[in-house]
RNA sequence: GGCGGUAUCGUCUAGGGGUCAGGACACGUGGUUCUCAGCCACGGGACCGGGGUUCGAAUCCCCGUACCGCUACCA
């Protein structure tokens, strides 16, 4: 599924929600090519993971089934044949040669391209002998000419078009299958359908809907279409803008609540939220789901299209990780460190020890994705990479930093496995013995402890390392080099 | 080509006849006595153009321009 597919969807779903509605997912394969059973069930799973949660809908079913398109093919030939009785709708026969040649000739002749009505006057005799002959035609509704059709648009208000450029629709294919401006109506309609909310680029496709609405008496919905999403350049969100399926922002690592928070805000902002001279509470861009749909209004949705900007969904992402169960995010980080060469399969204590080491990456990473880069130096130590770096070596080469290396494999050679406080006594017993200080205390420390310059905040990752190391094997977890090893195989090194 | 839609910082937006045009992301600078990230503070940055209405227009109206959509026996 697409972003700005489940950005219509995340519409629906707050309206719905907040207004104490029936959400009802409804798929539309009346295209036999495009629909199939993976296409709907990649739909579900994407829907179900961003807790867009449905009433009714083809795996629950409801009042109103089914629910697919496919299984309803006998009302929609019910209701053409009400039409084709009514005159409201007729057989047309043209082929797909002269329709084009027609439509290229009001092009350039600077008309509307639409149908010409070539079989519009054809008597339902004529029609039945050709269908006899064993020709296969469509059938097309019948446009009344010289009218305006005026909707209301709760996003846009009004609406008026004028029949004139409108030519006649299909409603059912020559293999019988409605076509979806028909098939929709007809739908809506039965199922009792309060608010139509989707793109934009539906709306030119609105009134000839509403004329079919009207021929088939049925009440008219409420309409509301919703600017489209764009990629950076203003084109259409597509992949050479890079990700732009809810299962690629899945994989890459977003939380589904970040997502749905982000979408919602291309396009909508709560009343007042952004208003006033300065930043209250009111002003977060960052709402729970259910907060929204408290909140949200149609009325407030913007006209203009929206641009997809992932360094802002990645600052909502880092919110929600921040706010995240530990042992949530420890979980779905697994199959990251896989991915990134860490193997592993934690057993309740493996996963019980990630989840505790989850804080020095989930407050300061953007994705889940980044979380073994973050976490590697609990699982890869190698004291002859971190020396091979020659920033590392040179470093190392000063006497202060050798010396402080030196100190601290001496008080961890008789210490216990670390913990916050037993480290902090270890730096400062370095510190006393060195003369060392700040960063070039810590610094060194760091290298020896984590063969890397950069990294979390050593409180918080040496307790970390020490915890890893105490593991059993059977946790799944991959082998952890506790700080007393480092810090001795370190001095070794750096004496060779 | 025809028809429809849209137009406020780079991006998402608030506002709307008289405002220092507000916020968020991103960006820049500084702080956080180990680093990166994060976090905090501060800073630069916008009303598409032209007419009209009005004492006064970014705001209302018209035209233009740009962009988007539809113009399918796709949805």
């Amino acid at each position: 599924m697409h972003v700005g597919n489940v950005r219509t969807a995340v519409f629906n779903w707050l309206l719905a929600r907040g207004r104490g509605g029936t959400f009802i997912l409804r798929i539309e394969d009346t295209d036999v090519e495009r629909s199939t059973r993976d296409s709907e069930s990649a739909i579900l799973r994407d829907l179900r993971w961003m807790g867009l949660n449905w009433d009714e809908g083809p795996d629950v079913g409801g009042p109103y089934g089914p629910y697919r398109q496919s299984e309803r093919l006998h009302l929609y030939e019910s209701y053409a044949t009400q039409l084709l009785n009514a005159g409201a709708a007729y057989h047309c026969f043209c082929s797909t040669a002269q329709l084009e040649t027609e439509r290229r000739d009001a092009v350039a002749a600077g008309r509307p391209a639409l149908y010409a009505g070539t079989c519009r006057r054809l008597t339902r005799e004529q029609a039945q002998s050709r269908i006899d002959a064993g020709e296969r035609p469509a059938i097309r509704f019948r446009v009344p000419q010289g009218r305006d059709v005026v909707f209301g648009d709760i996003v846009r208000g009004a609406i008026k078009v004028s029949t004139d450029v409108i030519g006649d629709p299909v409603i059912v294919r020559a293999d019988g299958h409605p076509a979806y401006n028909f098939a929709v109506v007809v739908d809506d309609a039965l199922m009792e359908i309060t608010h139509v909310i989707r793109g934009e680029d539906h709306i030119s496709n609105t009134p000839r809907q509403v004329l079919l609405y009207e021929a088939l008496g049925f009440p008219l919905p409420a309409f509301a279409h919703l600017a489209l999403v764009m990629g950076p350049d203003h084109s259409p969100l597509s992949k050479r803008h890079g990700a732009t399926s809810v299962a690629e922002f899945r994989s890459k690592g977003y939380l589904p609540e970040a997502l749905v928070n982000y979408l919602a805000l291309i396009g909508w902002s709560p009343r007042g939220s952004a208003h006033g001279r300065s930043a209250g509470d009111d002003a977060k861009e960052i709402l729970p789901i259910d907060e929204m749909a408290r909140r949200f209004a149609l009325e407030d949705v913007g006209h203009s299209a929206g641009v997809f900007d992932e360094e802002k969904l990645a600052w909502v992402n880092r919110h929600y990780l921040k706010a995240a169960d530990p042992v949530r995010l420890a979980e779905l980080s697994v199959p990251y460190f896989n991915q990134a060469g860490i193997p592993m399969s934690p057993n309740a204590q493996g996963l019980e020890f990630l989840a505790s080491a989850m804080a020095m990456a989930s407050a300061s990473v953007d994705r889940l994705n980044e979380v073994p880069a973050r976490l590697a130096l609990l699982f890869d130590y190698n004291v002859e990479a971190a020396l091979g770096d020659p920033h590392v070596r040179d470093e190392m080469n000063g006497d202060g930093a050798r010396a402080v290396v030196t100190a601290l494999a001496d008080a961890l050679a008789q210490s216990p496995r670390l913990d916050r406080e037993r480290f902090r006594a270890a730096a400062n017993q370095v510190k006393a013995r060195t003369g060392q200080k700040g960063k070039s205390l810590f610094h060194p420390i760091r290298l020896a402890l984590t063969g890397r310059a950069e990294g979390p905040e050593l409180d918080l990752a040496v307790p970390a390392i020490d915890r890893g190391a105490e593991l059993p094997a059977d946790a799944g977890i991959p082998k952890i080099v506790g700080c007393r090893e480092r810090a001795t195989a370190f001095v070794a090194a750096l004496e060779r």
